[in-house]
DNA sequence: CGCAACGATGCATTGACTGCAGTTTTACGT
DNA sequence: ACGTAAAACTGCAGTCAATGCATCGTTGCG
């Protein structure tokens, strides 16, 4: 996978520097006012070059995903294999959530931009529902019992999903809980289950 | 909300032309090749028009989902004051589920589209997470108990909505159990909890 | 040194989307 | 029936993201 040539550098920086100019120029004037070959003059190459090392505008934003998807996978291969998959999940995704927790202000930022540019939020959740399916294909690879009463990959790979999506945005409401911490509880909370049975003592007033 | 003038009409018949229109089209050449200048044509307005119904391309796809969303709520608001979370959602997205069952030919279209036209699958999900926005603003308003214990109304929904796709995914897939049983399920296994503890009587052999 | 591979660039094009101004159509009071 | 206001439809000009293709420059390697 590495290649230490001063080719693969050059390609290392370039690409950097068309994700650092963006980010600026998006903190600036905002994703929508942000034009392609701003970024591009900003970040002193061609326009065409953008495209060479990114889709769209938004992947930009987004540069991150790919290695957070590598982790997860990476993470989730690494639990032993008789393990409950709802555990191992769990595990898997609290230590992306600690690699999470120093950048707990790009988030926030990165936040807003998809509140105030729709279509950032969009490629967001199109790329998270790749890494569904991805999560949901090493699930099955691991299961032996094809149990009819237990739920599929699918679920599995969505309800996590899910539990990872609450649990940032519950963390960047209030910090005062720890991200890896909040995906502990919302996992725990959806391992025992969100129907009733589970909190009846409260009930009765 | 309701207008039954002559100008309330046109617009409805405008706006059902595109559909339409945009639908054939789409089946025809595919989502990617078929362009706005086309629609119009074809529906017989200008092209302009064709954005003062539908904000992209992509939405006269997912032009249902308002509607979808509307007999949700209605749906979830209908739902007896005092009753677990969780099962009201089960008892509201049953009820979506039951309409929806006899459109699985479009559905399945529509699915296969999403994977041709990724924008299409990012706005989908864009849409959705605004369902589960204002699916968690309701759910927050019905709750009494601010448990800590409890999951939050955007766990919940998000949940839910997670139930949801994956049941749809399900049902798509297979349709030898038809959707509103296939939620059930789903809702079943999520109210129960993901986790272990739940089947170990099928564990060993 | 020279060739092959690959990245960067320039150019031309398409097509989604927007703002604005002007025209037509409908609603409604008189 | 008429006039006016509102709202829908249209046309036009313009911006900008995104893509394909041909070309140039640089790096890797024999």
């Amino acid at each position: 996978m590495d290649e230490p040539g001063l080719r693969e550098k050059k390609k290392r920086q370039t690409r950097r520097r068309i994700e650092d100019a963006a980010t600026e120029l998006f903190a600036r004037d905002g994703f929508d006012a942000t034009t392609i070959e701003g970024i591009a003059r900003h970040a002193e190459v061609a326009p065409r070059t953008f495209f060479h090392y990114f889709e769209t505008k938004e992947d930009v934003v987004l540069a991150d995903y790919a290695d957070r998807l590598r982790l997860l996978l990476e993470r989730l291969s690494a639990r032993p294999a008789g393990e409950e998959p709802w555990e191992s999940l769990r595990q898997a995704f609290r230590a992306v959530a600690s690699d999470d927790s120093g950048h707990r202000d790009a988030m926030s930022k990165r936040l807003r931009m998809m509140a105030e540019a729709p279509t950032v939020a969009a490629r967001s959740l199109l790329l998270q529902s790749m890494w569904e399916h991805d999560l949901a294909e090493l699930l099955s690879s691991r299961v032996q019992d094809a149990d009819h009463e237990s739920p599929s990959p699918e679920l599995l790979a969505a309800a996590a999903l899910a539990a990872m999506r609450a649990s940032i945005q519950q963390w960047l409401a209030d910090p005062s809980i720890d991200l890896p911490t909040r995906v502990d509880l919302c996992f725990e909370l959806m391992g025992k289950g969100l129907g009733s049975g589970h909190r009846r003592r409260s009930t009765g007033t």
